[in-house]
DNA sequence: CGTTAACATTGATATGTGTCAATCTAATCA
DNA sequence: TGATTAGATTGACACATATCAATGTTAACG
């Protein structure tokens, strides 16, 4: 049985894309990682997190991107699940933190080597 | 009036995602920008053009895409509008090369500063 | 206990978009 | 001129997804 793509962590896994050309499968794992980058609330909602080097709990971000809770908490969820925020739970609250080594993985793939 | 803002060049906008915080509109410039590469077939056409150095024309890319001939030069469109490609004319050809100034700008929003 | 608070999940809806067949445009060639 | 080729456009369809109201879950607090 096959995972499924979307909802799997983002891999080191390409040479840069201008760099050579890439294979279909390549392609397939980028492109997933872009799309989660390809919503504005949630490159502001990882901007937040960054932010607060000590980890950001989702009532931090409700109110700045102006969205309703539970739409906050989707992005979040597709955030984790790339890989590119972690999320450590303390009593009630959930902490979110960058995970700058998933996000380096799209930079380099952008890198014009 | 307003333009379409999915259809304007990928401008030179941001400060790193994770060293400031992004303002709304900062975040739906680099989303749609995003956007663009959030399709794997956009992706290996990218690919593929850069490999290229003196152009690549819609018939080169048509094969290795496995995709029909109207939905590649859909992808290019929307490669074009975003500035990720130029396009030059030639008879009947259409010659295609990477813009690789509009390519850094998506990578260095990823910067870890 | 019951209440409140933080957060996640479910379900519904509206909108966006990737894909291709069919068609159109423009240029080459016989 | 007619035939062919490159490529763009149109229209239709299927699928994905961003959003929120309602509900569920878990933990603190009285």
């Amino acid at each position: 049985m096959m995972e499924d793509m979307s909802t799997m962590p983002i891999q080191a896994c390409c040479p840069p894309l201008l760099a050579s050309p890439l294979a279909a499968d390549e392609a397939e794992q980028l492109a997933a990682g872009f799309k989660v980058l390809s919503d504005p609330a949630r490159l502001q909602l990882l901007s937040l997190i960054a932010a607060q080097s000590d980890g950001a709990c989702t009532c931090d971000l409700t109110e700045p991107v102006a969205l309703a809770q539970p739409t906050v908490s989707h992005h979040l969820k597709v955030l984790l699940a790339a890989g590119l925020v972690t999320r450590e739970r303390q009593a009630q609250y959930s902490y979110y933190r960058v995970n700058p080594d998933r996000v380096a993985v799209l930079r380099e793939a952008l890198e014009t080597s």
